[in-house]
DNA sequence: ATGAATGAAAC
DNA sequence: GTTTCATTCAT
């Protein structure tokens, strides 16, 4: 077991391939060079580190403190999405993710250079102050290779390097190398300690994060293995949260307090470590599962963190001793306990592990802590011991830290205590500005739980709380306001919503579960987290308008279109797949008999922010035009971004990736269907495809014909736009009959 | 795990 | 130019 994780390494350093590291690369490091215990590979660059280091306390090889890689800093448009994003689900409670962040990205788009300024500023304040933490942290870690930055290698092992945390990978010719052996993490406290530099929360935040990520816990982790984890870790999560309340006052301290706390060595407690448990992490700690020590770390490890959520954590956790935990669990059945040692999944088959899981979520229901074996034990301790207290701070954390943190003027709504979401979402009702939603996300200092969000979500998810309570708000409420306005009360609150019934032991958890998010923090979380919710929050309505106003900007300057579509037409089109898009919005085709009206209804409750666009600008079009070809352009940026595509404001920047692309074709019988591969690209470069259907010198499609179109509309496996097209098509000639 | 966007960085 | 990965979270 542990020899192995090493043979693994081999591949990928030896083989360069010239590319990027993937994913894998990142598993691949920490373990290896060290030992490997059991996890011989790791698959993520954080918690596996500490998880190993532990094991091998005697000494550390720098290799560990490496291991951890540090997150990039987000970008502006990211913080801005971050931001923004929970406003825009407000609005379209029905869009999911990927919608919202196209929506986003259209806000983004209109939103004037002084607007974004503060973004864009905090969004390089918190790079610098990243880059600062870690020195020679490289966005893409190189492979095998080291690039050339000196930070990177030792020479010894170009790989080890790889993940370039600055705390190792320090620079050999400062100071850094002594780092390793001892402790690399003076020297990132102290350089994060700096007063003069403090000036950036981000950056506190991010030396502490690192530094405490790294080190610090190694150290705890020793520590607590020499001392018997259980205890420790309860007083862990004690300590950080009695600390919380009182950090307050000082922000700015909060880095300095940190590195006190560190150094004091107090022992354990430091705040909270975050890093998320990968799946496969887990999975091969589970490999290992006999040993006691992956469990009790992993138990650790969430409670520190941002998770304090113990019951969440403990089916994680469970499911992660048992090495199923990467699985989606459905809970619905359960198969007989015993089944749980049977699946130690080394590999992941999803079928046997889907089994085990459900065996654990039973048993956490019925007895919360069932868990297997030597993990049992040591879940139940820290259970124990731990709950009653925590569950308590938690909550009256909750909402004091609100109150502290979000002190900002604007934020007021937001501080509510999770119990009583409902009367704010009345008041809440438009008031975009003052962002609730920074509550729920933001507060919880979602960003640092980051690392352990992965891990979370799944939990809540397989636990049935988090996916189903929302798609069930927003069924409700959906079918309640639906045609009428997108006001929405749906906001974030709808999370908190726990009210639903109190009862409910999944509602329950899931409201602890934010909750506890936010009490979790750090203070120099919390501290980014003011930065952040600083940031000026746009209201919707700002950008619709906005949008409406480039819209009718850019139509009146239609020349560019005309580029576009001759652009397009030499051939370097790219056509982004939407039928993914489609497909997600849970689609119904309209009824063939639908009016028109309907099917703008239709497309509206389905692509909102496309209709806003279509409205203004491409309405007039049809008018003047007898066909409709807006909408489908409307779908198909890429390829007609011309016409339509124009007065969509933003995205569509970026072309579709190769194997996002979807090509069209004519095929022998004449119908156009999707086609794969890439070569497409090649062909469709080959042999222009403005005569199929896509679109012409104007830009505009060339309609199906009405056959095609039904038939179309009947597969939905068919590229959106063409679907859409479709279907406009059957409404119009429907609504014509009529 | 995927994807949707923008953007920074590394190729 | 292309590819990764930062964010969120429904699927």
């Amino acid at each position: 077991m542990k020899g192995e994780g090493r043979s693994k390494e081999p591949p990928d350093a030896g083989e360069v391939t010239g590319k990027r590291p993937k994913r894998k690369c990142l598993q691949w490091h920490p373990l290896l060079s060290k030992k490997a215990l059991d996890f011989s590979e790791e698959e993520e660059e954080e918690d596996e580190e500490e998880l190993e280091k532990v094991s091998v306390f005697d000494e550390e090889v720098e290799e560990d403190s490496n291991e951890q890689r540090a997150r990039r800093p987000m970008n502006a448009f990211l913080l801005f999405c971050k931001r923004h994003r929970s406003l825009v689900r407000q609005e379209h409670p029905r869009l999911d993710n990927r919608g919202a962040t196209k929506i986003l990205a259209d806000w983004w788009a209109v939103l004037e250079p002084k607007e974004k300024q503060k973004y864009t500023d905090m969004a390089k304040e918190y790079k610098d102050a990243f880059m600062k933490a870690n020195p020679g942290y490289k966005w893409c870690p190189t492979t095998s290779k080291p690039v050339k930055s000196p930070s990177c290698q030792p020479l010894s092992n170009p790989r080890k390097k790889v993940w370039s945390f600055p705390s190792n990978s320090s620079k050999d010719s400062t100071t850094a190398k002594k780092v390793p052996k001892t402790d690399s993490m003076p020297q990132l406290n102290f350089a994060m300690a700096d007063p003069t530099k403090m000036g950036g929360l981000s950056m506190l935040l991010l030396a502490g994060e690192h530094a405490l990520t790294n080190r610090e816990v190694d150290k705890q982790y020793k520590l607590v293995k020499k001392m018997g984890n259980s205890n420790n870790v309860i007083v862990c999560s004690q300590s950080s949260l009695s600390m919380a309340p009182e950090g307050k006052p000082c922000r700015q301290s909060a880095l300095f307090q940190l590195a006190e706390v560190r150094y004091l060595s107090l022992g354990s407690q430091n705040m909270c470590v975050k890093k998320k448990i990968k799946k496969k992490e887990v999975a091969r700690s589970n490999d290992s599962s006999d040993i006691p020590g992956s469990t009790k770390k992993v138990i650790k490890k969430y409670n520190h963190a941002e998770c304090p959520h113990l019951d969440s954590i403990f089916s994680t956790i469970e499911a992660v001793a048992k090495g199923v935990w990467k699985e989606k669990p459905k809970k619905k059945l359960q198969s007989s306990p015993s089944g749980g040692n049977s699946c130690l999944p080394k590999k992941k088959s999803k079928p046997k592990v889907k089994t085990c899981v459900k065996d654990k979520v039973i048993h956490e229901d019925s007895e919360q802590c069932g868990l297997y074996s030597s993990t049992k034990v040591e879940m139940k301790e820290d259970m124990t011991d731990v709950s009653p207290t925590s569950e308590a701070e938690e909550t009256h954390l909750g909402s004091t830290d609100l109150q502290s943190t979000m002190a900002g003027p604007h934020h007021s709504p937001c501080t509510h205590s999770p119990v009583k979401p409902k009367e704010e979402a009345k008041g809440k009702e438009r008031q975009t500005e003052v962002t609730c939603e920074s509550n729920p996300e933001n507060r919880g200092s979602r960003k640092s739980e980051r690392s352990c969000k992965g891990a979370l979500y799944k939990t809540l998810v397989s636990e049935g709380m988090l996916t189903s309570l929302r798609a069930n708000i927003d069924r409700g409420k959906r079918g309640v306001f639906r045609a009428s306005d997108h006001d929405a009360n749906w906001s974030d609150d709808s999370w908190t919503v726990p009210l639903v019934g109190p009862n409910n032991p999944k509602k329950l958890k899931k409201s602890k579960s934010k909750d506890e998010s936010s009490q979790g923090l750090g203070k120099l979380e919390e501290e980014f987290e003011k930065k952040f919710n600083s940031l000026p929050q746009y209201s919707p309505m700002t950008f619709d308008k906005k949008g409406v106003a480039v819209a009718k900007k850019k139509k009146t300057e239609s020349s560019t279109l005309q580029e576009e579509a001759s652009k397009v037409g030499k051939g370097k089109s790219k056509i982004k797949d939407f039928s993914t898009q489609l497909t997600q919005c849970s689609f119904k085709p309209p009824h063939p008999s639908h009016p028109w009206t309907n099917l703008h209804l239709f497309i509206e409750s389905y692509f909102p922010h496309l209709w806003l666009v279509h409205h203004d600008s491409t309405m007039q079009n049809s008018t003047s035009k007898t066909k409709s070809c807006a909408p489908v352009a409307i779908m198909c940026p890429d390829v007609q971004g011309t016409t339509s595509m124009e007065m969509l404001v933003g995205s569509q920047k970026r072309k579709a990736r190769k194997t996002k692309i979807t090509h069209l074709v004519r095929t022998a019988d004449g119908s156009v269907s999707p086609a794969e591969g890439k070569d497409m690209n090649q062909e469709q470069d080959k042999k222009p495809l403005p005569q199929q259907n896509l679109c012409n010198e104007k830009g505009c499609y060339s309609n199906p014909t009405s056959e095609e179109a039904e038939r179309i509309t009947v597969s939905q496996e068919l590229p959106a736009f063409f679907s859409l097209a479709a279907l406009a098509e059957v409404a119009a000639m429907e609504n014509v009959h009529r």
